[in-house]
DNA sequence: AATGAATGAGCATTCATTCAT
DNA sequence: AATGAATGAATGCTCATTCAT
């Protein structure tokens, strides 16, 4: 599968993924043109069929591309040897905003992809997401120190309770940047925000 | 404005705004389909445009009905006098699943709404947003009594992370009810899982 | 026929047809907008079918209510016992531009109606415009003495050509102040343009 | 541009010209249908935009396209090197109808755009009827032995004169067909008129 | 491998006119 | 007399996908 499309040369493929990660982002799925995309990738209308089938065959193509590319990355970059919670976090958080600086485009994408409801793609996305998240949660907590944390509460909901809380700052400074008019993030200001997110949830669940 | 429309039989109004909220929830501002809403409304085309001029107009009437009648039908509900936080949240969460129970469709369209992103009614869309989310945050919490929550911490992340917390948990409810056969809620198990989450906040950020 | 019109109190009669030749002259039979009509002229759909029982009619009707405004007032106006050709046909053209600036709209509903060319109207229309330019071809030419043109040239095509060319001269000066910004006829240059016209006419074809 | 339209065969062209500029006169731009241009030519919905992105650019392109049909072939028929004024014009008169004659709807197009006055097409189409207007008129004219008029009377007024008189003839001639049942032109009664017309305008404006 | 012509259902909106009140 | 709710055909244009070359 998609093997016609690994067999082109590099810089066309890289031109027809940034043109269709661009168009979806952009639009989101529904409203994403093909036309648009073999328009701005500089190849044919058939040629785009001929590689993904149809559109929506093309769009899960690129939610995995861009799952390769990025949390591979990621993973190069994280310390697992880290074992205390909030520091591996910390620094998940930094990384994070690397990768939207080095990869603004691919990462935009995900994180639509993310939020995405189109009902043509709905079953076969939500799996993907699923899998995407399951996959990460357990790989990303793997190894850490819970001994720090209260015994008193359940450690499940607290975990729960903050990876809601960063998700949510995430999506905020997001949304921030997408209402500014030059669509930049101010990662100073996040990382601020975050150390004082960081602050409060260290202070309610880890032991005094 | 809209006078035409209430000037219609009761029964009609209904059969208009239900038809445009189902329609519209189902799949988002820009691919709703007016055609469809007049089809099922039982109405003509031409009518349609003579209450609400275009599909914008439309949209935007739904959002101030649907807040009229959820809304308003909250804070009749809502004791206000109960001035401890968690007290008053868990009531609110009750509430707030009574009211999806008895109007499910404007409920979900008012959900659909407040992540609605299209870009014909973004300027009025995200303005009326921002109008419903700050003057209910100050109406909610007016009077609530601050002084139980730990003074060590900055209490407005706090607040932060709990409202975070529980529309996280809101929305991933409403997602598992989507992904399930029959789209119903298990009111019960959900009242537990937020006393559990209710429990595990306390503990954390109430003086102990 | 439109006694249902005339018993209307006056002022509502010219909002009526102030708005309605408003929008014919602006946009021309088929595209003008009954709608538009109503909503400018504050009456109500039905009262202008009503009245007029169709657009058809309605169009017609303001026909012969501008023919009966302004060529009543022109032939008030004009001097017919000036026997002259050139200086008569030359206070014409003065009296034409003076009744333009008096009535503009009616006029230029006249204009363009004499320029009109729909298809549903068609019939109708034409009858009338011809009639119109006929009867006053003639009444206007009544009495004058041709004595001074010279005889050895048909003298029915020499004042077809003096009137095409009056014609000619007339359509250019509308629609340069149509494609000016602000739309305004600059009457002495007109006059002297005229003047310079009727010179010639009168050195080709009179005797000398 | 338009190239895609050149590489089609040459009969579908035509089908598609010739149905396009049927609607196009028949109506005026505005009410002019791209529904039924399209069932008129026998192809699809897509295709004609596909071709010429809307239905301004369509009209633009008709009206070069016409332009180089037409005055191509007319300047491959008159003959430049007769120097007398009226000569020439004579024999363009005579061309005229004939290219009337073997074209009739790309001429009929032709003759309705110079009128035409929409909205939408207005600024561009101006600029081309301009063009059009004042390259001819200059190419025309060119090598025109003027020596022959009068010299008592402005030259340029007196060609303006012919110049109207003679399009004048031509609209009334195209009127009358227009009206009557069978559309047809009566080119020797519309020669023998244009002979009077040439006579009276010699005896003006010739030297004695 | 690569092209781009071809399809026709679908979209939001406007229109003149009718008719029950 | 006067209202305005109601109709539904028609508008220009876009869309993902196919297929002969």
């Amino acid at each position: 599968m998609f093997t016609k499309f690994w067999n082109l040369d590099r810089e066309k493929q890289d031109r027809i993924v940034n043109a269709a990660m661009k168009e979806f982002s952009q639009k989101g799925y529904d409203l994403a043109s093909t036309n648009q995309i073999v328009k701005e990738a500089g190849i044919s209308k058939g040629l785009l069929f001929h590689y993904f089938q149809n559109k929506k065959q093309l769009y899960l193509f690129l939610f995995d591309y861009g799952y390769d590319r990025i949390v591979e990355e990621f993973y190069q970059k994280i310390d697992l040897t880290q074992m205390d919670f909030f520091k591996r976090t910390r620094e998940a958080v930094m990384i994070k905003m690397e990768l939207l600086t080095v990869y603004p485009d691919i990462f935009k994408f995900m994180e639509e992809a993310l939020l995405e409801d189109s009902a043509e793609i709905k079953v076969e996305l939500e799996k993907k997401k699923k899998e995407f998240i399951e996959i990460n949660m357990e790989k990303f907590f793997e190894g850490v120190d819970y001994s720090k944390f209260r015994e008193d509460v359940d450690l499940k909901i607290v975990l729960k309770i903050i990876t809601f809380t960063l998700e949510k700052l995430s999506d905020e400074a997001l949304f921030k940047a997408k209402l500014s008019p030059t669509h930049e993030f101010d990662y100073e200001k996040i990382r601020m925000e975050a150390e004082d997110y960081f602050d409060v949830l260290m202070k309610g669940f880890y032991k005094q």
